[in-house]
RNA sequence: GCCUUUGUAGUUCAAUGGAUAGAACAGAGCUCUUCUAAGGCUUUGAUGUAGGUUCGAUUCCUACCAGAGGCACCA
C-alpha cells in the first residue's frame, strides 16, 4: 500500500472512531506543503468538515489529531496541527530508508505504475508533410507527442506511435508546380531536384524552394493557380507520367529527410498512415452519410453543418469532388481502428486547430459513435518568434534542421575545452541540443505558446535541458569516484540529518501518475528541476565520497538514487542523459 | 461580428480552491589547492481591471480591457 493509502485510511478510521461521517466529504485531500517545514504530507480535511460540523476547523483537526496518534503507523514520525487548521504528517527515517532502497532494486522500474494496463493507445504526433519542410513546429508536436506517450507506457498503458502524413494534397500540386517551372527556367537544374533515382545525390533543400515558389504564386498568379489545381487532379488520378516521376522522387526525398530527423529526436514510429490511403475511403464514408443526413449539399459541396451544435460549418467534398483534409480524417479515424484496435486514440496537433477538430469529433461521433468515445485531441500552443507567426506558405521558415544545428553550434561552442574524442563530443553535443530544445517546449504547460527567443529560450543555465543533463553527469562522476574508491551504497544513514533529497526522491512516482492523468509532461519538468537543484545544493555542501566520513555510504545511496530517477524522469521527456559532459 | 483560448516580478515560466504566490534569466554581491563552476550561496522584484461565490480565489462565475487562434471548399 502506498504512503498516501496509508494516511487516507488513517484520517478515515480516525473520523470514524470520532463518530465523523468521512463521507460527507467527496475525498480526502492530501498534498504536499511547499515548505518541508510543514510535513510531507498535508491534509485540509478539518477545514471542509467545519461548516458541516460547526466548529471550529482548528478543534476538528486536534481531535483527529488525537485519535490518529494512538495508532500510528511506522511511516509516520509524528501529525500535527498547523495554520488555520491543516493537519501535517511528518514521515519516519525508515519510510525514507525504505524508499531509497527500493529506488535501488528497482531502477529503471522505478517510477512506473499499473494504472492503464491492458489499454492500447494510438497516439498521432509530429505529422509533416512530404513536399514540405519539416518546420519547428513539427519539432514542437514531436517533442509533446514522443513525451506523452513515454508517459502513459510508464502508466502501463501499450502505445502505437502513429505518423500521418499528407502525401496527396494542394501542397503537392503547389511544389509540383515549382519543379516544374524552375526546371524550364533552368534545366540543368533538374538533376538536384531528381538525381540518380537511387542515391542522395537530391537536393532536398531545393524541394523546400519548389513548395515556396509554387505557394506564392498560388496566390499572386491566376494562371499558376489554375495550372496547380489541373495539377493538384493529376496527383489523384495519376495519368500524367511527368506528374507521377516528380510525386514519386519528392515523396521519397522528403520521407527520407524525415526518418533521419525522427532518429536524431528519438521517435520511432510503430505506423504510418497517409493522406494517399485516406481519401477514397473518407470520401465514401461522407457519402454514405450524405444520404442519412450527417452531411448536405450547399453551394456544389458536401458540408457538416456545425453550427447546429454551437461549432462551425466546414466543407468535406469540395465542390469541385475532391476530399478536404476533414473526410480524409474522418476515414483515419475508422483505418487506425481496422489496422489496430485501440481502447483510446489521441491526436497531438497545434491548437490552431483546436476548433476543426470540435467540428471533426462531433461528426464522427454521428458517424462512428464508439470511436469518438475513445478520440482525444490535445493541443499544444505555438512556436513563435517575437516577430510572429511562423509559416510555410510565405517560404520563410525556420526548419527543425536548421534550428537543430544553430543548436549544436552553441553546444559545441560551449564544448570546446572539453577533453573528449571527437566522436563521443558529437554524440554527447546531439543529446545536449536535442535536450536543450526539448526542455524548452515540455517544461511549460502543453496548449500555451511559447515565446521562441534563440538566446534566451535555449540558454543551458538554470531552468534548462542541459541544467538537468550536467547535474546527472555529475551524479555519475561522484558514482565512478564512490566505485574507483571501492565505497558502497548504504540505504542506512548512520547519524546524518535527513535531507531535502529524500524529501523530493520519493515522489516520483505521484509526479509520473498525475503526468498521465493529465497528459501534461511538464510536471515531470517542474520536478525534475526542482529534485536537481535539491540535489545541486546537496552536493555543494559537502563532499559526497569520503572515506573518513561515516555518512559517505548512505551519501552515495542518495546519489545513486538521484541519478536513478533523473535519468527515467529525462527519458520521460524524450532527452537523453550523457554520462559525461 | 461570433466561438475558443491566454493575461502572474523587467523577461520566460510554475502553483489538484489552501499556509509567507515558487523558479530561472536579467540586475547587485559572494563562491573553484575539494567528487564536473553548464554549479552553489545572499539579495531587489509580480497575480490585467471591476464585481460575485467561498472560512479561504492566481485558480470557479459575470462584465470589461489586452494578446493569440479559429469561423466554406488549403492542412
Amino acid at each position: 500500500m502506498n504512503i498516501k493509502d496509508i494516511l487516507e485510511n488513517l484520517i478515515i478510521t480516525s473520523l470514524l472512531d470520532l463518530q465523523i461521517d468521512p463521507f460527507v466529504v467527496p475525498n480526502i485531500n492530501l498534498e504536499h506543503p511547499e515548505e518541508f517545514s510543514h510535513g510531507d504530507f498535508s491534509s485540509n480535511i478539518a477545514m471542509i468538515l467545519s461548516k458541516s460540523l460547526s466548529k471550529n476547523p482548528r478543534e476538528i483537526a486536534q481531535n483527529i489529531v488525537i485519535e490518529i496518534n494512538k495508532k500510528l503507523p511506522d511511516e509516520i514520525q509524528k501529525v500535527e496541527v498547523a495554520g488555520s487548521g491543516f493537519i501535517n504528517f511528518y514521515l519516519s527515517d525508515s519510510f525514507f530508508e525504505n524508499k531509497t532502497k527500493q529506488i535501488l532494486l528497482e531502477k529503471e522500474y522505478f517510477g512506473k505504475n499499473k494504472k492503464l494496463d491492458n489499454q492500447k493507445t494510438i497516439i498521432e504526433y509530429t505529422d509533416p508533410n512530404p513536399f514540405k519542410e519539416f518546420h519547428i513546429g513539427h519539432l514542437m508536436t514531436n517533442a509533446v507527442g514522443e513525451s506523452i506517450s513515454r508517459i502513459i507506457e510508464s502508466n502501463g498503458a501499450e502505445v502505437i506511435r502513429a505518423c500521418y502524413q499528407g502525401d496527396v494534397g494542394l501542397h503537392v500540386a503547389k511544389t509540383i508546380w515549382g519543379v516544374k517551372k524552375m526546371i524550364e527556367e533552368d534545366p540543368a537544374i533538374k538533376k538536384g531536384f531528381l538525381g540518380n533515382m537511387f542515391g542522395f545525390g537530391k537536393d532536398d533543400t531545393l524541394w523546400g524552394k519548389a513548395y515556396a515558389y509554387g505557394a506564392a504564386n498560388y496566390e499572386e498568379n491566376e494562371i499558376a493557380k489554375k495550372e496547380i489545381m489541373e495539377i493538384n487532379i493529376k496527383v489523384y488520378s495519376k495519368d500524367d507520367t511527368e506528374v507521377n516521376k516528380i510525386y514519386k522522387v519528392g515523396r521519397k526525398v522528403s520521407l527520407d529527410k524525415f526518418e533521419k530527423i525522427y532518429k536524431v529526436l528519438g521517435t520511432k514510429f510503430n505506423e504510418y498512415f497517409f493522406e494517399s490511403q485516406t481519401t477514397d475511403f473518407g470520401k465514401k464514408v461522407v457519402e454514405e452519410n450524405l444520404e442519412k443526413g450527417v452531411f448536405e449539399k450547399s453551394e456544389g459541396a458536401v458540408i457538416f453543418r456545425g453550427e447546429n451544435y454551437g461549432l462551425h460549418t466546414r466543407v468535406f467534398i469540395s465542390s469541385e469532388g475532391l476530399t478536404t483534409y476533414e473526410a480524409k480524417d474522418l476515414g483515419l479515424a475508422k483505418i487506425k481502428y481496422d489496422r489496430c484496435p485501440y481502447d483510446k486514440s489521441i491526436i497531438i496537433t497545434a491548437n490552431e486547430q483546436s476548433e476543426y477538430f470540435k467540428v471533426l469529433l462531433k461528426a464522427l461521433e454521428l458517424i462512428y459513435p464508439d470511436l469518438a468515445e475513445k478520440t482525444k485531441h490535445i493541443s499544444h500552443g505555438m512556436l513563435r518568434l517575437p516577430s510572429g507567426k511562423m509559416s510555410s506558405r510565405t517560404g520563410k521558415v525556420i526548419t527543425g534542421e536548421f534550428l537543430l544545428g544553430e543548436i549544436k553550434n552553441l553546444v559545441l561552442e560551449k564544448m570546446k575545452d572539453r577533453e573528449m574524442g571527437e566522436k563521443e563530443k558529437d554524440e554527447v553535443s546531439n543529446m545536449i541540443s536535442v535536450g536543450a530544445l526539448k526542455y524548452s517546449i515540455l517544461k511549460q504547460t502543453t496548449g500555451k505558446d511559447i515565446i521562441f527567443d534563440f538566446d534566451k529560450s535555449l540558454s543551458f543555465e538554470g531552468d534548462s535541458g542541459p541544467y538537468l543533463q550536467y547535474s546527472y553527469a555529475r551524479a555519475k562522476s561522484i558514482l565512478k569516484k564512490a566505485k574507483e574508491e571501492n565505497l558502497k551504497a548504504d540505504c542506512n544513514k548512520i547519524k546524518t540529518e535527513l535531507t531535502e533529497l529524500e524529501k523530493k526522491l520519493y515522489q516520483f512516482p505521484e509526479i509520473v501518475e498525475r503526468a498521465g492523468d493529465e497528459y501534461l509532461p511538464h510536471h515531470i519538468a517542474t520536478y525534475l528541476i526542482e529534485l536537481s537543484s535539491t540535489f545541486n545544493s546537496f552536493y555543494a555542501k559537502g563532499k559526497i565520497v569520503d572515506k573518513d566520513d561515516a555518512n559517505s555510504p548512505y551519501k552515495v545511496a542518495l546519489t545513486e538514487a538521484f541519478s536513478i530517477i533523473l535519468k527515467n524522469g529525462l527519458n520521460l521527456l524524450g532527452i537523453s542523459a550523457p554520462e559525461k559532459m
